[in-house]
DNA sequence: ACTGCGTCCTGGGGGC
DNA sequence: TGCCCCCAGGACGCAG
């Protein structure tokens, strides 16, 4: 479920409490946490050890923090966390014990005190020390928190698309025609091309679903049969659900997405569609619909969102 | 080249 | 009470 406001809020809750900070150690409880690793939890654990945290940057759902060493130059990898489903990353203080934590797969100790923990119940999510790379469309590197000349992005995040809150993607500018275009290039439906991360990223389930009854489009109307300004609506709403879903903290329905401290978000009140099978429209009252559709579910309204 | 499906994983919940 | 199946879904690998 963490989707941009989500990873968002942690990247900005992390921000104050690692910047400037040095790893002391890093302790890995389940290899699986590690898997992207090249040298495993041995390479990870020593590549991080000495080494002081600079920026923490976002593209999308992925979040990285880049790296010095100990003689202060500023080294050419970065530690990558993705969330997955149900990833967390907690702050936490020095005297915290792991006992009774049965979810956390990877520890990171900072000097002065505080401990960073990646927990993760469903262990699709993960860590990993990456090399930085040229991203492949040589747009920003990152949305927020980076220096946007940098331009590099782990290994991992090269295919993946600029950010949507990334603000070179502003209507009326070049690359946002560009991503128009690409959107309705392929033979698709409009939600599989909006999941599409190596497209635009940041986009998942829930407000996918939420910006396409904002726009009142059917999730598997072929892009190619779109208009250029009808994208540009269901663009639209999308930036506008995920800057709404960041300022209430991100959507929770349980304790899997918290924020640093493990607080829950509140936007899951706001969401119009998603989760809410059998209720009526908040538009039309006709009840919503609940479809399988690439493996997850589809929310929509049966009347508002007709395929075309 | 592009599209789309299966897989990874855990725990909660519903039905019988 | 216990068991089984379904459900949540991000991203990758691979088949067609």
């Amino acid at each position: 479920m963490p989707e941009l406001p989500e990873v968002e809020t942690v990247r900005a809750g992390l921000e104050p409490h690692v910047l400037g900070r040095r790893i002391s150690s890093a302790q890995v409880y389940r290899d699986r946490a590690v898997r992207r690793q090249d040298g495993g939890p041995e390479a990870f654990a020593a590549l991080l050890a000495g080494r002081t945290i600079g920026q923490v940057v976002r593209r999308g759902k992925f979040c990285w923090l880049t790296l010095t060493g100990p003689d202060g130059v500023p080294e050419d990898y970065a530690l990558l966390v993705h969330l997955g489903m149900s990833g967390q990353m907690l702050v936490k203080t020095s005297d915290a014990g792991t006992e009774g934590h049965p979810h956390l797969r990877v520890r990171l100790q900072l000097e002065e005190g505080t401990q960073l923990w990646f927990v993760d119940q469903r262990t699709f999510g993960y860590l990993s020390v990456e090399d930085l790379v040229p991203t492949v469309d040589h747009g920003p590197g990152g949305f927020a928190g980076q220096d946007v000349a940098a331009a590099l992005v782990p290994l991992a995040v090269a295919h993946i698309g600029r950010d949507l809150l990334d603000p070179a993607l502003a209507p009326g500018t070049g690359a946002r025609r560009e991503l128009n275009r690409r959107l309705r290039a392929g033979r698709r439906g409009i939600k599989r091309a909006l999941l599409d991360q190596s497209l635009i990223s940041g986009i998942g389930n829930i407000y996918a679903d939420e910006a396409l009854w904002r726009t009142k489009v059917h999730y598997d109307q072929p892009t190619d049969r779109m208009s250029a300004a009808r994208i540009e609506a269901v663009l639209e709403a999308a930036i506008e659900v995920l800057a709404e879903a960041l300022a209430a903290g991100g959507t929770s329905f349980d304790a899997l997405y918290v924020n640093i401290e493990g607080v829950s978000g509140y936007f899951a009140r706001s969401l119009n569609v998603y989760g809410r099978e059998g209720l009526p429209c908040k538009r039309c009252g006709t009840p919503i619909l609940r479809e399988k559709f690439m493996n997850r579910s589809s929310h929509f309204c049966p009347v508002c969102q007709r395929r075309r």
